[in-house]
DNA sequence: TTAGTCACTAACCTTTAGGTAACAAATAAT
DNA sequence: ATTATTTGTTACCTAAAGGTTAGTGACTAA
């Protein structure tokens, strides 16, 4: 079937796309992956600042998870640690700036998140299995 | 300071809005997270429907694994496995039109992939040191 | 005949993510 | 005086994800 002889420079450009795109999309994984980096910055960016606030916001995450994701987030330039002298001290997280750049993100994943338990939901209710063939 | 005492129907309704969100974004980790289920779905978009044309387009994925989550996306009603007999027989995978759907997903975070990778290239060029500061 | 490709699978192992429990220092509430 | 809350840390442990190596059966090319 003069498998990928036939039109090679469309191949290639084909290929380079492909590999620009699943770069990008390692490197996003890389730095927001894991169960709870965006579901943290969800919370802050609808007020949740504090640390027993996150906790109790975003149900299942342990003390000790939520502080050494929040020191990552931190070193990503994600968040920023405030603390408050006096009387008593006070600790509160904030968002930067470069944590709204992933509001589109955000926004994509809930839209599907949504429509997919949609789904499953019919699924359900119609008795279909998820099909395996072969 | 009267902590969470005034306004509390405007704190309840953040708080429902918060869960929803939180929620979705937790359904589509669950089926779309890990490393890589995305780049799979991506590199199968492009053209990539053979077992040895993921494994070569996807650097770094093993045979073990590239075989269990094709198992998984089809089961998950994202990719379907075709068997043409012959001599020899030829399988190739097809994404199902649920796949599309995520279309909007993979491209926010391509853009945002994209984005992370210059501002950390830009970090590096001013010297400017990933800060942590308590 | 030998070597190579394709599409896997099995057995095994390492790494990492994340959970559990206990503790701590300070302040607030009873 | 005692108990609870806040904001964590430390040590330990488990489970899941993923990597490594080898091998298989069917075909193909040299």
């Amino acid at each position: 079937m003069a498998k990928e002889k036939g039109q090679p420079e469309i191949n290639k450009a084909f290929t380079e796309e492909c590999n620009k795109v699943l770069t990008a999309v390692s490197d996003a994984l890389y730095v927001i992956g894991g169960k709870w980096k965006l579901m943290i910055i969800i919370a802050m960016a609808r007020g949740n600042n504090r640390f027993t606030e996150l906790q109790r916001q975003i149900t299942g995450i342990s003390a000790r998870v939520l502080s050494s994701e929040l020191k990552e987030l931190e070193i990503n330039g994600f968040i920023e640690k405030k603390v408050t002298v006096g009387y008593p001290v006070t600790i509160e997280y904030q968002l930067l700036p470069y944590s709204h750049m992933l509001e589109e993100l955000v926004g994509a994943m809930t839209k599907w998140g949504i429509q997919h338990r949609e789904k499953i939901k019919s699924e359900r209710a119609s008795g279909g299995a998820t099909s395996v063939r072969v």
